[in-house]
DNA sequence: TTTATACCCGACGCTTTTAGTAGGATTTAA
DNA sequence: TTAAATCCTACTAAAAGCGTCGGGTATAAA
């Protein structure tokens, strides 16, 4: 079992998209800065995400990312699932043959821990991620961050 | 957070002291040929072990490791923090400074599912382990299949 | 029609971890 | 003295993580 950056760089950006994605689609190059991951990585993310119709997109300038359900339906479970990052804490993928062939001392533990995780992470959508008072006073604090990031460009410029 | 079969071996291994170590130390050896651990890998993990004061060994022939406290009141959790895997699902180790010196969008999620999963390993003792149902019915497959292999060596002495 | 924006795709590379192996040193019961 | 066991350090092959790089291709707007 594992769960690194990869799926946490997939759920945070896929909350990103629910945050600010109600006005047209979001470009990767907007997420990348709002979440500080590389535009690359999140490229590849998304390649998976759209194979697993998480999200659609709309290529061409104006284009980027929109989740393909609405925020109710998608849950934090599945996004995991989607970039391969397994929920799984047994060392036989649930096939019950640990020890050759047949389950190994400790294998039921691991399982009833799988179930937790899983169980803990379907009950959770991107909805009430979005309702959440600690993930609303980051948000707002990254777009103030964006703003002045803006204004900094925007004097160089001049 | 990772969970691999380090961290399994450690809860396998130290559940196989707890099922036979009551008459006397148990040498890794006989862990390893029961439990189909390598021995040198099995040595590894115990030097952690005995470093955490988990287990403490008996040198010379006939030693082996024992539980360094009653079976009550060891627990899984408590195992695999010892061989260095973290159940920690944040990508701070729960310093709240995931994204430049403060929390990123969702660190909230992943420090709830982390005390979800030290919740529940914390909770399973080695005693409630060795009485389950279906650790004994492995157990006495592996008994049964450790008199097997010793006979075929008596066999082949012959 | 050109251009810039964005998605799309594959290859590569550095680093860390895993899951061991190898080889020996030390303790100690028989 | 011998053999069984723990101890200890170093090494390694393979995998995975976390990207970078360089080029495509579709398309909206100038």
């Amino acid at each position: 079992m594992r769960l690194t950056t990869k799926g946490r760089y997939a759920v945070t950006a896929m909350l990103d998209l629910a945050l600010y994605g109600d006005r047209g689609p979001i470009s990767l190059a907007d997420v990348s800065g709002r979440q500080d991951i590389s535009l690359s990585y999140l490229e590849q993310l998304f390649a998976k995400l759209r194979r697993k119709d998480l999200v659609c997109s709309i290529r061409g300038p104006g284009g980027g990312y929109r989740l393909s359900r609405p925020v109710e339906t998608i849950f934090v479970a599945e996004i995991i699932d989607a970039v391969d990052e397994r929920v799984d804490a047994t060392g036989c993928a649930g096939k019950s043959d640990c020890q050759d062939g047949q389950t190994c001392l400790t294998h039921n533990l691991w399982s009833d821990l799988s179930d937790q995780i899983h169980h803990f992470l379907s009950d959770i959508s991107l909805a009430s991620l979005v309702e959440r008072r600690d993930v609303q006073n980051v948000s707002a604090r990254q777009l103030q961050r964006a703003r002045n990031t803006q204004s900094i460009i925007l004097t160089a410029v001049d």
